[in-house]
DNA sequence: TTATTGTGTATCGTCTGACGATACTGTAAT
DNA sequence: ATTACAGTATCGTCAGACGATACACAATAA
């Protein structure tokens, strides 16, 4: 239960005699001036924003409201700090009391602040047109995800007509190494950086047919870079057949990806490859910046 | 230019002595101890916090990557602690630089909060599977929003068709008093409670027909009050039609809504209600938790 | 060339106001 | 009663945020 932030663990600490909050805040149990020297000697790294962004990232790992002492616990703040965080945090309206049940929830500001995010990231802004002929061309589920190191970030999503939970909200992640986007993402990467990613990806399978060995990943990312297009079938769902093609920045690195999802009950794995892949593959270059 | 973050006009300064800064950073010009008073005598009130906030609602105003300077006019944070804030938060990985373009982002971070938002949300957790059936069956355009005071934020968009940019994204927030969502919210308020919502709302008209006065909104409240959804017609896009209902709360209160948006050029505003009309309100009710 | 204006970055003495241990209040379950 | 956990409040200390100022670099214009 000893909850530590988790995407915080690859920061440093900076200056030197200011090392003991963050290195309880962020988790870093000994402190390696080597790799803290990456940073320059930049000074510029304040606390309360730090512990304001772990007490927010709180609610990540939560499955309810949260009092005080569980968001001190999950964000490692300690209880003060998360009292004085939380009530400021309250007046500005990132954090709002749920009405009925005793606890914290994270407000709707953070919706807005999600919006700006998604639309002023150039992806985004060119995506919505693709998606939606290529949702209008399939009939089946579009969605367009971000990649961020080990995982996908679901920015947009075309429901179609059967479809479970959570699946339909903006922001849900998943590994890459384990769905159709990821592997078209791991394609394009060296065989070194993705062995890098699997390593530290958590492997926390969700069907018995997810990839559970490295091998499997680069047998899936093999078959991309001949075919095109990423495959993956029953991995996060066990009737789910997904495809995937990488979306490229400027600097030919992939930034995310779009994909096509549907029902094993309706498509053979090559079916579905062959009516919508040339499509979709199409679709992912012309929102690709590389030229 | 003088940018000042409009959500935030709404605090006020806490304790005695420490007024100066937040006079500045909130737009409040004159400080009322009247209003204070209503916060108790709570001291906790963290400045690098709430700069912290206001450097990220910057983004809420730009319509491209910021640079420094101008995240600190937009936030109203001088240069310097604009300086040291968004280094944090670079750190912390809620704001990224854009990788071609000299300026900042809102990071992807941000998407990963907006989702635990919306899952701990409990109108969220229940809507989904009304609102795939309610499409289903429709065929139209589906939405849920949640009501922030003078505007509606939506939550959960399932596209349709034809379909406009911006339109499509999380986030998104539009007026109440002239969405069909909104007027249904408006509807279960008092009619004081109304005029004062009107009258703090941002009035820019979206179409020539976008209602103007005060007396247009109560007469479609009067009519939605009767009929027991709302209808907007022309109010946000000229070829728009879209029908509201509240959803409740515990308190009986309205916690947001969820609209229904085809096109004029295929329904007249009369079938339209009498075709969809019902379902709608069934689906509202099922998932308003007042009983 | 030389200004000019805009980036992003770095420095530093002052003194504010965050820190966190501790304690208080209220509620619910046992 | 007892225990446990909510949320709230207090207070002396001293870490470290504050903001004015200056620097480096790039892109524009005169």
């Amino acid at each position: 239960m000893g909850g530590v932030i988790r995407p915080c663990q690859r920061f440093f600490l900076v200056r030197k005699n200011r090392t003991s909050m963050f290195r309880k805040l962020i988790g870093v149990s000994t402190f390696d001036p080597e790799e803290a020297q990456q940073f320059g000697d930049d000074p510029l790294f304040i606390r309360a924003l730090a512990r304001g962004v772990a007490v927010l990232s709180a609610f990540e790992l939560a499955h309810k409201p949260l009092s005080l002492s569980e968001i001190s616990q999950l964000s490692g703040v300690d209880r003060s700090a998360a009292q004085r965080v939380v009530h400021t945090l309250m007046q500005l309206g990132m954090i709002v009391r749920d009405e009925e049940d005793r606890g914290y929830l994270p407000g709707k500001r953070i919706l807005t602040m999600a919006y700006s995010c998604l639309r002023l990231t150039p992806i985004c802004q060119k995506a919505t047109p693709a998606l939606l002929e290529l949702r209008r061309r399939t009939r089946e589920r579009v969605d367009m995800s971000l990649w961020d190191d080990t995982r996908l970030i679901y920015a947009m999503r075309m429901p179609s007509k059967h479809e479970i939970f959570t699946a339909t909200l903006t922001g849900n992640t998943v590994p890459v190494y384990c769905t159709a986007g990821g592997i078209s993402v791991l394609a394009r990467l060296g065989d070194d950086e993705i062995a890098d990613i699997f390593a530290r990806s958590d492997l926390t399978p969700f069907t018995p047919d997810t990839f559970t060995t490295l091998d499997q990943v680069m047998q899936a990312v093999r078959e991309t870079r001949n075919r095109g297009h990423a495959i993956a079938v029953r991995q996060l769902l066990r009737h789910e057949i997904a495809m995937g093609v990488a979306v490229l920045g400027e600097d030919n690195r992939p930034v995310g990806a779009i994909h096509l999802a549907g029902s094993l009950d309706e498509h053979s794995a090559e079916d579905f490859s062959a009516k919508f892949g040339t499509l979709l593959q199409q679709t992912g270059q012309s929102l690709s910046e590389y030229r």
